[in-house]
RNA sequence: GCCGCUAUCGUCUAGGGGACUAGGACGCCGCCCUCUCACGGCGGAAACCGGGGUUCGAAUCCCCGUAGCGGUACCA
């Protein structure tokens, strides 16, 4: 029987990276050996959160990890019907009855009984839907994750599946949902452990099989609590925003709570040949951007440099930017990083007065800046292999330091004391746009 | 409070009773390369939460403690 697996997310907001990574590993499954089905729902019952932009924001943060589903998106609130069909069913058959009992109530029933005694009501003619719960036996599964997991009865509240209005609650619904759509595997945070026995409760009293269950760890921010915006780019929009990789983020974020031998560098088709469930680990992981910053440094690298220089021109916006990608490949660690680096050779110089000052303000860096107009006004052809030879014959002829020549061209040029190759970055800019700037270091 | 889950370098992890002098990666430190910044190469510091058991032997199994996290809504 194949695998049929789900991603749920409810759009309260843009998809986080721990969404993100329970949205990857589902897919994973289902485009692993093994093979399988994802189904892609909407977990909208909270009608005033789940707003249409929410939704577009997750379904492009799912287009751009180019994460593709089989079925859905499913909007739980148009299974409305159903839900109350399933609701109906369990008032029937007594599994569930109406309680006009408030939070207060059950506080006074836990002051009464014991806080680790869960509540129980008494059936009315009126009131919100509660399931009822034995008092007897245990609730219990076989995480894949965790192994055995299990609640007392006792402990366990008659839960609320249901307002007095008859509209269904998320515990109730997500257990609906996944029977109807035949759901065998759900993987999700471990935030929702403690749900899993309602959710259980819910598929017994309709006499049904529940699917197995894993339960991942949760993502932690560098200070160890559960990751926020105030972390930095929690979202994948924020991610695609400063440049990183899909791939790359991908791989990385496949390593937040599993892991392969050695491997680092997993590409998402070995990731999806390698990647188990049952490998998964069950501590909390820390999302670390550094680490992900030199992960996408790798893939960038990795590309051949029409692709780089495709990727940058999506990124920018900008056109014919193959000169600058190729100088740049191996000094840049996101797509972001490229504009501050090599944006001199296609819009001015960067503006960065201290570079001026501390470089071309110097003694001696006049009469030396001045040979080196010289030479590239003469050298031919005007190129790299060319330039080099004719710009270090200047630091032989005064016996100073390479960087004593170089640096000055640089922060002429370029305007700030970082740039590609300075050989390289003087083939780009073309003859006339470096005299160009030269002269104008030389003027001031 | 109650219910539940978790616990190896700063971080992600390997480990599943002897192969552990606890391995890899990021980060950090040093050296090399070098026109800047990177990249790359080489080397280094850095961890089994605490206490009891079980066992000839425990990072690995059990118990207790501690800590962190999650849940505890007529939210999802």
């Amino acid at each position: 029987m194949a695998m049929r697996l789900r991603f749920a997310p409810s759009p309260t907001g843009a998809l986080h990276i721990g969404g993100a990574r329970t949205a990857l590993y589902n897919w994973l499954l289902a485009r692993g050996p093994e093979a399988g089905q994802l189904v892609l729902r909407i977990e909208d019952t909270d009608r005033e959160r789940s707003t249409a932009e929410n939704i577009e924001q997750i379904l492009e943060a799912l287009r751009w990890l180019e994460l593709d589903w089989d079925e859905g998106p499913i909007f739980q609130s148009q299974q409305a019907p159903r839900h109350h069909e399933a609701l109906l069913e369990l008032l029937q058959s007594g599994r569930a009855y109406r309680s006009s009992a408030t939070a207060d109530d059950v506080r006074e029933w836990k002051a009464r009984h014991g806080a680790e005694r869960g509540f129980r009501g008494r059936a009315e003619a009126h009131g919100a839907v509660r399931l009822r719960v034995p008092d007897e036996g245990v609730t219990s599964f076989e995480d894949v994750i965790r192994g055995p997991v299990s609640f007392r009865n006792w402990h366990l509240d008659d839960p609320v599946i249901a307002r007095a209005d008859g509209s269904v609650l998320y515990n109730f619904a997500v257990a609906i949902d996944d029977l109807d759509a035949a759901i065998t595997h759900v993987v999700r945070g471990e935030d929702h452990l403690s749900n899993t026995p309602k959710q259980l409760l819910v598929f017994e009293a309709l006499g049904a099989q529940a699917p197995i269950y894993a339960h991942l760890p949760l993502l932690h921010g560098p200070d160890g609590r559960k990751l926020s915006k105030r972390h930095g780019a929690a979202s994948v929009q924020e991610l695609r925003d400063q440049g990183y990789l899909a791939e790359a983020v991908r791989n990385y974020i496949a390593l937040l709570g599993w892991g392969h031998g050695d491997e680092t560098i997993l590409s998402t088709d070995e990731l999806r040949r390698l990647f188990r469930l049952e490998a998964v680990s069950r501590s909390p992981a820390v999302f670390d951007e550094r680490k992900l910053r030199w992960m996408n440094g790798r893939y960038l690298r990795a590309l051949a440099a029409s692709e780089l220089a495709q990727r940058l021109e999506a990124f920018t916006g900008r056109q014919g930017l193959a000169a600058g990608a190729a100088i740049a490949h191996d000094k840049i660690q996101t797509l972001a990083d490229f504009w501050p680096l090599a944006g001199f050779l296609y819009d001015g110089p960067a503006d960065d007065p201290a570079a001026r000052e501390r470089v071309l303000g110097a003694e001696g860096a006049g009469p030396l800046l001045a040979e080196v107009r010289d030479a590239l006004a003469t050298a031919e052809p005007f190129d790299a292999a060319h330039l080099e030879p004719a710009l270090r014959a200047i630091v032989e002829r005064h016996g100073v330091k390479p960087k004593e020549v170089f640096q000055p061209l640089r922060v002429a040029i370029a305007g700030t004391t970082v740039s590609p190759g300075i050989f390289e970055s003087v083939e780009v800019l073309g003859r006339d746009r470096t005299l160009e700037r030269v002269e104008a270091a030389l003027a001031r």
